[in-house]
DNA sequence: ATTACAAATGACAGCGTTGTCATTTTGGCT
DNA sequence: AGCCAAAATGACAACGCTGTCATTTGTAAT
């Protein structure tokens, strides 16, 4: 029914051979025949069979995205960004939700990668920064790129993609200092993701910055949920004198430290200044609005997805590699849940 | 390097026609020699190509999930629920996010089908609820299941999952009534989607189950958005003896129209009650959280992927099928955003 | 035992591409 | 015109599996 190379070759009257030069531009058909072969799959809507060109060509061209986090908004931007250099590569996505504290989650990869013939992953954190799943899949020669948080360039044959929450974070905290803040509480997420250690290093430096003592009493541990949010805003409040400002390690934290500021009765920003990180969607829509960093997701994974094909390109033609390195910073956006009003 | 059909089969002593009985568990196989085979299969750590799988048996198992939903959340449980099935029946997934408003969008689906050898596609609203986009999938002789909002059955070979919000949205809007409430506006969504016109159905019905009269000037039209909530909000509040209560089509809508009532100083759910709908994670998290309704997301997501792949299994084996049909009810849930502290 | 028939297994031809290598065509030089 | 290398094209085997049909093996009834 569908037409088949075969069928194009028939049609514009040479071999199969040259319709396959044509759809995989080799450039070395003339322009004559080039036009007629073009002319014959246009006519038969001709679409090449994956599953045949695969078999022969011998490994799909499909990446794998794996991730486990919470953040829906970010999941799906990241997955359009992922797509869209997928499509633009001829490229397919297969996502691979999981749990990144299942015992068994490196093997659950590297059978993954293993029957659906990936020829990469694209890992976010936290389990781009899991040394033993990495471990793992280096030892089964899996190809793959990180996201993961960081601030400087390190050794790698793969590619990766860093985000620098040290220095978004030190943005952050340093916002706060300048509203006139000296008491700053530090709410962490999961230290799982390397980025709670990422931002809290940049807290750190900026209160050192400015010459304002770090206060462990200050630092309340948790996880990115709104809960430790809610938990965390009780705690705070409850400190004798208490902290005029927060700094909660994401949004969703920070979006629960002001619902249980607001249960108290407690005045954001006047008594109380909020700020989270991620800017997702929500932060502009709490009320008051939190200020936040943003970070551009989509560019990222279109960055990560990119390098990827790049090094894997690069891999089968065998030709050597410059070591793939992106480095984005997280900006600094201020709303009112930190600016008392004038 | 990697097994092949054929070393299993020499390892087991057996034709490769009968590791392909094997893995394809047809059952016709001697426990005997399907010990062996299995063996051999573990030994070898064998998974079968999926290319060669797909070429020899014309068509690949892939489904394909397609949307344009601005709601992170939904999307991200539907492609877990999706997932798991396909797991389970050894399906892949192809996501597909989209512009439903794109004049192309019907044509873009088609090809995108035709490209991946899709067995089938997996439709949310509004896609699924476009005639001229089911139109040219129907012409083009395309599998799919639809997951859309209704009340009742209606005639169709494929298969299908009905939400019902009518019930739903009366149930909201009853409790609202309940609540000592009969000046109750409705802030609707987009048109395009019909679980606004379903939504809006229900509250009307609620309303006349109630011998409330429907006040046209009470129903304020929008797009599922935050902003539309926060417009809202002002458009509301500014009616000379304002309506007591609201009635958001969605929570993003009551999470704007909270926002916009606290902007201008407005108690909720005191002198203003505000409900939402879907049981966003977020409307738990405003201050006060939304009364909603909640639907199975993932069950919803599960069901429309199993009945579609039972759909292509009948339609392959040629066999009749009964029509598929699912129907879930979102229900009710009453939280702080619609009742007064006693 | 023999026969008859069902169950289990195997041989082999595709499936629609790409890769390899052989062959033909082309165009620039003498 | 004649020659040669380079460019363009083609023939054909693989890729790893499934489908079809033929063959062998097992089983129950005579």
């Amino acid at each position: 029914m569908a037409a088949t190379i075969k069928s194009v070759a028939e049609m514009a009257g040479v071999s199969i051979k040259t319709v396959s030069r044509v759809i995989n531009k080799e450039g070395t058909v003339k322009p004559d025949t080039l036009k007629r072969v073009e002319e014959a799959i246009t006519a038969l809507k001709y679409t090449p069979n994956k599953a045949a060109r695969d078999l022969a060509s011998k490994g799909a061209s499909v990446l794998g995205y794996v991730y486990d986090n919470p953040n829906a908004y970010y999941i799906i931007d990241m997955q359009k960004g992922i797509l869209d250099v997928c499509r633009k590569n001829n490229f397919e996505l297969l996502i691979h939700p999981c749990d990144a504290s299942s015992k068994d989650i490196a093997k659950e990869l590297v059978d993954m990668v293993d029957t659906a013939k990936l020829a990469g992953l694209i890992l976010s954190p936290p389990l781009s920064e899991m040394p033993d799943v990495l471990g793992e899949l280096d030892d089964n020669n899996i190809n793959y790129v990180r996201i993961l948080s960081g601030d400087g360039a390190f050794d790698s044959s793969l590619p990766y993609v860093l985000v620098n929450d040290f220095k978004a974070a030190f943005d952050i905290t340093q916002h706060l200092i300048k509203q006139g803040h000296t008491h700053i509480a530090f709410i962490a997420g999961d230290e799982i993701h390397k980025s709670t250690i990422e931002r809290f290093n940049g807290y750190k430096a900026a209160l050192k910055d400015a010459n304002i003592a770090f206060d462990e009493s200050l630092v309340i541990k948790g996880t990115y949920s709104f809960e430790t949010g809610v938990k965390s805003a009780e705690t705070i409040l409850a400190m004798p004198s208490h902290p005029s400002a927060v700094f909660a390690c994401n949004d969703e934290i920070a979006a629960g430290t002001l619902f249980g500021a607001r249960m108290k009765g407690v005045d954001v920003p006047n008594d109380l200044a909020i700020a989270g990180f991620e800017n997702s969607p929500f932060s502009r829509q709490t009320f008051p609005p939190l200020t936040t960093a943003s970070q551009p997701t989509n560019e990222i994974a279109q960055h990560a997805a990119a390098s990827l094909i790049q090094f894997l390109r690069a891999k089968k033609a065998k030709l050597p590699h410059e070591n793939l390195v992106h480095t984005f910073v997280p900006e600094l956006v201020v709303r009112a849940s930190t600016e008392k009003a004038s």
